[in-house]
DNA sequence: CCTGTTAATGTAAGCGCTTACATTTAGATT
DNA sequence: AATCTAAATGTAAGCGCTTACATTAACAGG
């Protein structure tokens, strides 16, 4: 007897840590329980109209019994999809970016799908990097914000034949699905209304341009705007800073040392306005009898803070819905719009009024 | 030879579009390329110092050459891990969440894991739901928030031998893993300071408590600081709000038009306090003079208004490193502490001020 | 030159599912 | 009752990896 325990305890000992036990019932054990076949199991997951309700009904309490969860590894190896997609945002610190993944999730959420979020700091390198963090783990798809990438990034997705689309921002002329809003109109129609009030003498608080369509877009709107009217806009009105109140303040504080004071900030968006009107608040300088200030994007609290802020309204739950649409039904052979605009709005509010009377 | 085409056409047509070809090179193909077999493939991808440095260069030149990216389902099924991370929060509107994730993502990225982020809108039977969903996709571990869940929620996880820690709360008594702060210290430390500088007519705008073991809490700390001074906060001093800036003006509102007014409203978070500030700025109620208002979270934006904000502040970045880092060696079978702390810190800034004197 | 030892590599058995195809069953039609 | 058709179910071959174990290579010591 002795003897043959030395080998038992070898065998014993194989295989031990990583066997089911701890983890919970296969599919096998279900349709064993059931009566059934591994088939009829799954397709009671999968197509359970394909079933006849008699076996469905046991199959289920066999589910419901074992507290069986299908194991995804498994389930994606076989099947080739992961109902799995995928969203590489440049960060989620900025309001504007969770706001769209939340409407893009909710609507995943329910056609089955679950959202995997990366974010790359505003690094297009590591914004390749993410995708291809993504496509290692099998997204079925993948959503990209603005149109400036990597060019390797979408011969990636194309060889690999993984739906994508472009988001925030939009551009009806691309090959490239987008879907998103147009950065350049909506700041042009917000210049435009500063300019109607009458204000000459403009400063733009503008984010980070490089490597950032939608900052830059939004600047082009400005200039163009201001241009068309026969008026100037010097370049050292213009700065540009990273999207923080900080920042926002700041170049404030630099525009309001300036010899000649604008009468009207653009802010590239919310987050720089509402630093700017703090600095102003806290100068002393009325907003908006001595200078108005706009912003863009339209944060919660930026209708709610005195004096509320003036910026453009963007729709960005339902952008991510559509997203989310889009995407699945690519992801099914369906045709679906190649580009759908989601439609911004100005919205006037208390930080903008016409220019104070020169005196 | 045309009735040949009738058979041929048929073959062919079955299983063309999902065979690999759209998708990039197997691991099978890397091996063949590269003259060696799969278990070297396999071996300089996961271990590559067992491999001769020779036959590493090769085959990695053979992945470059092929643009070989592995199938993350495969390697699962075949490994038993995801090499991903789960994680549950109420909702990623809310700043304070999305700050601790982002800590957490970057952590898990530079450990080789992917996050996968859900939320619940604060809903305990969504978040259990959230949890079966990420099993499913068969997450190495999950992070959840609060101390606050379904029973069966953490069954479900024990009995599938996943690791798990609680964060954004903390109680060092339980036999649960926990990661964060101690909402109802921090809560007295912000009212005693309160409390000290003379207030004795408080009131709260605390957000729901309802299933939420963070807002409860702090409650309880305000509470009990008070009443450790023998004071009374009345019931009717106390107003239960979501945590949105429009809802925090509201409550101000009620509390404007109270017969008594507070010297010092103490708010939930940040978000609340902000929207009471807004309220008396448009009412015209001096704060801090005639009002002292604190918040709690610090977000980004308390320190740069004006007033700047009176809040606790709490580094949610460092949480969810911690949180990462557990996690990670849970899964690794290391030994970790189980509860970490992470301190708050009272930051003093200009909505409070000694209580106005009685006329 | 042989043997022992270790390092490097190869072989092949799954991991837990899905699904094409085969088979059985049930129901409809004559 | 016999035949046909469609619905339900079953069988079993993978999906692309990892890894235990087997085999071979490399090299040291005698």
């Amino acid at each position: 007897m002795s003897e043959s325990v030395t080998n038992n305890g070898h065998k014993a000992k194989v295989r031990r840590d990583r066997k089911r036990g701890d983890k919970g019932a296969s599919l096998d054990d279900v349709a064993k329980y059931a009566k059934v076949s591994t088939a009829t199991v799954s397709r009671v997951l999968n197509t359970p109209d394909k079933v006849a309700e008699k076996s469905r009904l046991v199959v289920q309490a066999a589910i419901d019994e074992l507290g069986y969860i299908p194991d995804g590894a498994a389930r994606a190896l076989a099947s080739r999809h992961t109902k799995t997609i995928g969203a590489v945002v440049p960060t989620l610190d900025n309001a504007i970016f969770a706001a769209g993944i939340q409407g893009l999730q909710r609507r995943l959420k329910k056609l089955g799908y679950t959202l995997i979020v990366a974010s790359h700091e505003y690094d297009l390198l590591e914004e390749l990097n993410e995708v291809k963090t993504l496509l290692r783990h099998g997204v079925d798809a993948v959503v990209l914000v603005g149109s400036v990438h990597e060019p390797e990034l979408l011969h990636l997705l194309e060889s690999k034949n993984v739906p994508y689309v472009n988001c925030w921002a939009y551009n009806p002329d691309s090959a490239q699905p987008y879907i998103g809003f147009d950065n350049k109109s909506a700041a042009k129609k917000l210049t435009n209304y500063l300019l109607d009030l009458g204000h000459i003498d403009f400063a733009v608080i503008a984010g980070r341009t490089h490597n950032n369509d939608r900052a830059t877009d939004r600047l082009i709107g400005i200039k163009e705007a201001i241009s068309e009217r026969n008026l100037i806009l010097p370049a050292e009105k213009i700065l540009e800073r990273s999207y923080t109140i900080k920042q926002g303040r700041e170049a404030m504080r630099v525009l309001l040392q300036g010899a000649i004071l604008p009468t009207a900030v653009i802010c590239g968006n919310d987050i720089l306005a509402l630093g700017a009107l703090a600095e102003c608040q806290s100068t002393g300088i009325q907003v908006p009898d001595e200078i108005s200030i706009t912003g863009f994007d339209d944060l919660d609290i930026s209708a709610q803070i005195v004096p509320s802020l003036t910026t453009i309204h963007v729709p960005l739950a339902e952008m991510g819905e559509h997203a989310a649409d889009f995407l699945v039904s690519q992801i099914n052979n369906e045709t679906s719009l190649l580009h759908t605009e989601i439609n911004t709005e100005l919205m006037v509010r208390n930080t903008t009024a016409k220019p104070r009377s020169k005196s």
